[in-house]
DNA sequence: ATCGCAACTGCAAAGGTTTGCAGCAGAAGT
DNA sequence: ACTTCTGCTGCAAACCTTTGCAGTTGCGAT
């Protein structure tokens, strides 16, 4: 039923090689067949057939976006991001969630490596292992996670969990908690890294919570244990968890930031709208979707299939990482304690490299 | 570099007819051949390319899924459920975000027409027409809209509306406003028609405030023009809007629900969150998810091309209707008139059918 | 007049898979 | 012993497009 190159060609009496390239390289046909040819398509409604021409050329100026839960609303900035950033390229860029599950997201990338020209991995779950594995079915760029050998964006969430306990620490508190995320997670790691050695500089204990679900819920289970804790302020994987968090213990009678300050990370628009509103470290979703559209796409220019020119064998395996900020707001108040030093708290903490 | 089906019908000494067999019909093949066949392919690391499969079955086993903003949390849970009922009948779902734009949505059908097996339309903002005339291109199946001559899946929002009307008339509220959508809503139309007819039921007038984006900013846009109006409720297009709203009333001085009430639609994860909790109107996304997919489904057992089967000319163009109810938080209080009767004021509303 | 060249177009192979048809062996039925 | 059937496998066409190569035409240059 739909026309095909051949309908077109029979209707304006030319061969279907000149309908071919009268849409994939216009400048080789003669400018009056070219309007005659396109005047039929259009009157048949004909549209390539993006399969055929995937088959051929192995290009589909498709890309996929897996992310591990699109109901987290850090992820839909960065997806929009990507996509339109993708649509200047002329690409698409087609959406899945894996439900934060590692088994989907290995089926996922085998059902996608066929369709689309490379793979954009959103806080994957899976192991390097297998992800290192999986890169040589399709190409791949990893966001929120290193792994060696692969193109991947991060943002910088270590820096800006140091400048959440010194921001903390800086207001007088001395016992802080942090809520972990979920299992697997790289940024977690990193958090949990940074956040124990600013800790550290600045004479702080830090208790970790978790791994918990990185979501309303996991804040809100972990409400008691916190406040059980004694803790005075708490640091969150998450602003969702983090909200969760304040709506539980807002139930249980303990008001933020007057009996507990809270911090998040992210920055989610919805943080901005709850009372108190949260105080969290800004993280550069939308500027991160653009840089992963742009790194996948980067050795792309119309090398067929092949692994970029033969010459530069290794893919160039950049790793962008993308600065963050502390975003004060309502959640977090004055400590117990004197703050530690009239300087600022940074300066105690001269330790490793920024990334 | 990949294997293809010859390397595996080389490497087992076999034609590739069976080895396409061993994969697509089982049962045709030799158990012992089968196993042999299956060792090499597994060996290779064979895995079908799905573009071919395509071409020649005219199948592709994917379903597109667009929605008009993914920011939104009301799409979400749609989408997770729409996957899972897919996975389940092993298709995969490809998400792509329109920007609440007609024309990125049509360009968007066009894209993926050949890509997938059928489109699920969530709150597309295009004409009716154009959606009929693209619905010869690819199967469509429209959610939150009716397109007659269309399957659709869509939530009777007028009865949350006259629901919400109701509730705010019998808490005593005479003057309410309604917090329009963005123009091309369908659903902004029915929530229009059915307050509207609510509050000529119940003796209330309704000032109608729009069109708005449908978006925290919609809502924080409007509040000074709602505090002018003197309504004392406001029924909103969306919980993102309700929120925003009094989000900025709070910064005006204007307490929720006790100077005014505030009811949502969509009954997202979020209003259960916010201070004061958003009383609001449930509406089931998940389960609209699933039909949408099980609508697209129902036709396909292996129909390889056309238009289901030659008897049946038309599609039948079922169009499923979801039940919505009130869901009562903290949002609302009691307004400044005594309350109509004591009677359910349901009672009141004998006019048209239910949807 | 001839040649070279540019601009355009047609030919046919290729890409990986599915599938109707035909072929084959062996078993079962007569 | 002959046919019929069953179960399995191979053959080759088909799906729709792209693209290297070769062919045609017309033009300016020699």
């Amino acid at each position: 039923m739909p026309a095909t190159i051949r309908d077109v060609a029979r209707a304006s009496g030319v061969h279907i090689s000149t309908v071919s390239r009268t849409f994939s390289a216009p400048h080789l046909v003669n400018p009056e067949t070219r309007s005659r040819v396109l005047a039929c398509a259009e009157h048949l409604g004909y549209r390539p057939n993006r399969a055929a021409r995937a088959l051929i050329t192995g290009r589909t100026h498709n890309i996929g976006l897996m992310v591990a839960d699109i109901a987290n609303p850090f992820f839909p900035p960065l997806i929009k991001a990507a996509e339109s950033q993708a649509r200047h390229r002329d690409y698409h860029i087609f959406v899945t969630d894996t439900n934060e599950d590692p088994a989907v997201e290995e089926e996922l990338v085998h059902a996608l490596a066929k369709q689309v020209d490379g793979l954009l991995l959103c806080s994957p779950r899976m192991s390097n292992d297998l992800i290192q594995q999986l890169s040589r079915e399709v190409p791949l760029v990893v966001v929120n996670r290193h792994v060696t050998g692969l193109p991947s964006v991060v943002m910088d969430v270590g820096q800006g969990a140091r400048l959440a306990i010194e921001h903390l620490s800086g207001l007088g508190h001395r016992d802080i908690a942090l809520l972990g995320g979920p299992r697997g997670s790289w940024t977690n790691r990193e958090i949990r890294r940074a956040a124990g050695n600013a800790a550290r500089a600045v004479g702080a204990t830090l208790t970790v919570l978790g791994p918990n679900p990185p979501t309303e819920d996991g804040g809100l289970a972990m409400a008691e244990q916190v406040q059980r804790s004694g803790v005075t302020a708490v640091l969150a994987y998450n602003d969702l968890m983090a909200i969760g968090l304040i709506e539980r213990l807002d139930s249980l009678g303990v008001r933020v930031p007057s009996d507990i300050s809270v911090v998040g990370i992210d920055d989610i628009a919805l943080s901005r709208l709850t009372r108190p509103k949260l105080t969290t470290v800004a993280t550069p979703t939308a500027a991160a979707g653009r840089a992963a559209v742009d790194m996948l796409l980067a050795h792309d220019p119309s090398s067929p299939r092949g692994r970029s020119i033969a010459g530069d064998g290794r893919r160039t395996t950049a790793q962008v990482t993308l600065q963050t900020e502390l975003v004060i707001r309502d959640s977090t108040g004055p400590g117990p304690h004197r703050p530690a030093d009239p300087g600022d708290a940074a300066a105690a903490a001269p330790d490793g490299v920024a990334s």
